[in-house]
DNA sequence: ACCTGAACACCGTTCAAGT
DNA sequence: ACCTGAACACCGTTCAAGT
């Protein structure tokens, strides 16, 4: 009983994502979150400085997610513009399935900037976005993407890549691309990506 | 004394936009925003449901102001592609210039879908989207836009330059769009307006 | 090292008044 | 109709203990 089982700090996120699913919010007490896990309510400062600390714990464990199901997605895809298109769906359809875990992977709440952003979202978000960014490189480099001709356009069009994906599933969970019917949205969401890519295949 | 004078409900609309400015996120309370008015911390109660409410009119007010920009951006303008990267380039920068209120516009705290949203802020997001809308209409039928055959592909295709400034001012102001030089950042965002551009201009 | 209980300074919201 | 003060049931976080 004095003791925790062992893994408290597990336990803490893991009851952290119930929550944040259940309630579909993150603005659950950390007071909560340690009722859940069966301890006190300050428990939870022996493993993580505050509550913002615990939610990056989460966040992190989303864009990890995330990566995985991007980079299955394209295996043994050869075409960078399908490649791009291919993780652009499996992207958007990660937020759809996960809505408030995807707010909560880009919530201000975690910090307003990189430079005061927990470090461990930081890192996973750009693993993430590294996915998209080879792909652009890949398509830059065997022609696919004829317009990208240095390290810096390359840059700029994986940014217009990721705008579109990551807009896209806002405003999609946000209900703010009605009257497209909710129900056609994973349907467009192919059209969307290809059009970014067409913007990228011809100059 | 005994009464306010006169507009009560402005002043706390005006006070919570300053706080929203000077703290950089609405996590202030709603007893700082009646301390700021100067009246006692129930005294919103009378203008306002709850704290919600009166984000969602601060919130309201901010796509009125991006309403206009855009609409004062583009007048003169007749090519339908061009007038899509300029409404692009003053969305973005409205963002930029304007961080906070611009996370509280799309915030889920105002609300996790349309139906859930107070009336005033679905009412003001959906006619700034309508500048957009309207831009891709254009472009449909005088041709500028061969691929858009029917109302369905261009409301898609205005999800997709929704999404894509949308996207890229959120990714902008979350810091994620680094090794991209925040000073570059302004000079990208009319390429990636025109990489969305050239996506609807061919096909 | 890890956990607890009491304590502090706050919240949002409600309710019974006051004018 | 509009505002106030007291009150309720919470928070996040800190601190002095306990094992």
């Amino acid at each position: 009983l004095a003791y925790h089982h062992g893994d408290l700090r597990r336990s803490l996120i893991e009851a952290a994502l119930e929550l944040l699913t259940e309630e579909q919010n993150w603005m659950f007490s950390l007071r909560e979150v340690a009722r859940r896990a069966g301890v006190s309510h300050n428990a939870p400062y022996n493993h993580f400085a505050d509550k913002r600390e615990l939610l990056a714990e989460v966040a992190a464990l989303g864009f990890e997610s995330l990566r995985k199901k991007m980079l299955a997605s394209i295996v043994g895809v050869h075409r960078a513009d399908a490649a791009l298109v291919k993780t652009g769906v499996v992207y958007v359809r990660f937020g759809l399935d996960n809505p408030a875990h995807y707010r909560l992977m880009f919530s201000a709440a975690l910090g307003a900037d990189d430079s005061d952003r927990p470090e461990v979202v930081v890192r996973a978000a750009n693993d993430a976005k590294g996915v998209l960014l080879n792909i652009i490189e890949r398509g830059a480099k065997t022609g696919a993407f004829p317009g990208l001709n240095d390290a810096k356009q390359t840059l700029v069009a994986a940014l217009a890549a990721w705008s579109t994906v990551h807009g896209c599933t806002m405003l999609l969970l946000d209900g703010l691309a009605e009257p497209l019917p909710r129900r056609a949205a994973l349907a467009a969401i192919e059209q969307v990506c290809q059009t970014i890519a067409r913007g990228l295949t011809k100059n």
